[in-house]
DNA sequence: ATTCTGATTTGATATATATCAAACAGCCCG
DNA sequence: CGGGCTGTTTGATATATATCAAATCAGAAT
């Protein structure tokens, strides 16, 4: 596969956001879920281009995104920069800064976003009360490992054209998975961020975009996406080289 | 940086391996010890090329290693493998199967090697006990997670020398962490393998070697390599395209 | 020591992607 | 409504890496 795709589905842990199955952790008895309140999870709101964190901040908080969508990031010294996700509503971001206490990379709202920020302590301190809890963040956690490991399998043995189908199923599943088109979405990044994240020049994303529009596999105008034959582009994927 | 390296150091959680320092988890009571015990890990020895588990197999434990080193790597279904760690004594692997249950990843002994088998279910009992192992294991899954993202900016915005040259700093710092030597090592891995985990053919790595030599950077004689240049090779990496 | 086998090095060439450059389109703001 | 800005597309060319091929080397088995 590649990209293999939130497996089954994002649930995140934030307990008094209303998404439903997306953000509910699975099945908590009534007393569980009181105590899952002494979260009180603050939300907070972003406009396109705000930092939710930057690297080097210090880390106290998980962050489950309520509405709206993030990339996270990696700079090098020499402004090299890497975009190591897009995130979007009932994920969960903040993960790497566990390690050291300090924010490995930087996470940017890439739309008007809502968040409710995790403290760390306490989800420790509660998972440690409710194994249904414990578990399910070590879900989140390894499920970002599988994630990061597919991108290594995308960026180290795909050709530019599989990285993009890759990317392209990817987010439509994402958008299935939230009741909302698989075959029709707007992009919320450039095609700067996409060449960033799938490690190829914007110039060879653009091309690759028009390759695909040329046979027929998608229509893409700018930012706005129609994929005519998921098949064919799944198809793409196991070209090999 | 990229591949950040192993930021302080890879503790592990195996109790009664007696690695000192790299092994043992933080400073725990007398009777947090005793509780440890209860993992009573068992110890499995591996001959080069076995495996430790492979992508399909149903997860149960998490495995330290006690001495000697893996490689894990994903299959696509038409051939392609991408090598996505070489593990070394201290290390911990099999995070990736808690996310589903199942392994996502094989991992294959490089050379002779005994590794501690670490039930899951107990090491979630125990650090719901222990939260210094809570926290403990969290780190761990987080550093892995940032270790991820470090490769997906080499794979994705490093040409072929800084990839290589990250490689051998991180075998360096990695090595040197163990109290063996930083600048002179047996590689345990192939060209081969090296140019799966850094998106490479083996020409293309085998080129990359002796150009360092040619530079007088590094001796490299097949498998062992010597580094004669630290702040050279360090400098390689930040050349950017 | 000798042969065999697979790994590594090195060279010649092909190819995918990057780079440079220009035209074009969408959009904000006066 | 018309600039001007920024992002996108497309073309021409350069370049890094892959591919193909052959020679060499190292280690294992005899």
């Amino acid at each position: 596969m590649a990209l293999p795709a939130p497996a089954s589905q994002p649930k995140s842990i934030c307990s008094n956001c209303n998404l439903a199955e997306l953000c509910l952790p699975v099945d908590l008895t009534i007393s569980e879920l009181q105590l899952l309140d002494e979260l009180s999870a603050v939300k907070r709101s972003f406009s396109r281009g705000d930092y939710l964190y930057r690297s080097g901040d210090k880390f106290r908080s998980l962050f489950a995104i309520h509405s709206g969508s993030f990339k996270t990031q990696i700079l090098h010294e020499d402004g090299r920069e890497q975009v190591t996700g897009f995130q979007m509503a009932g994920e969960i971001i903040g993960l790497d800064a566990i390690s050291t206490d300090i924010h490995a990379c930087e996470a940017v709202a890439m739309e008007k976003s809502i968040v409710c920020e995790l403290p760390f302590n306490k989800l420790e301190e509660l998972s440690r009360v409710i194994p249904k809890l414990q578990r399910h963040l070590h879900k989140i956690m390894s499920r970002e490992i599988v994630r990061d490991q597919g991108i290594m399998l995308l960026l180290g043995s795909m050709r530019a054209e599989e990285r993009l189908a890759a990317f392209l199923l990817n987010l439509s599943q994402r958008y299935a998975m939230r009741d909302l088109s698989a075959t029709q979405f707007q992009l919320s990044m450039s095609r700067q961020e996409i060449g960033s994240y799938l490690g190829l020049k914007l110039e060879t994303v653009s091309r690759a975009f028009s390759h695909f529009q040329e046979e027929g596999i998608i229509l893409v105008k700018v930012r706005s996406v129609e994929i005519l034959n998921l098949a064919r582009l799944q198809a793409c994927i196991n070209s090999s080289r």
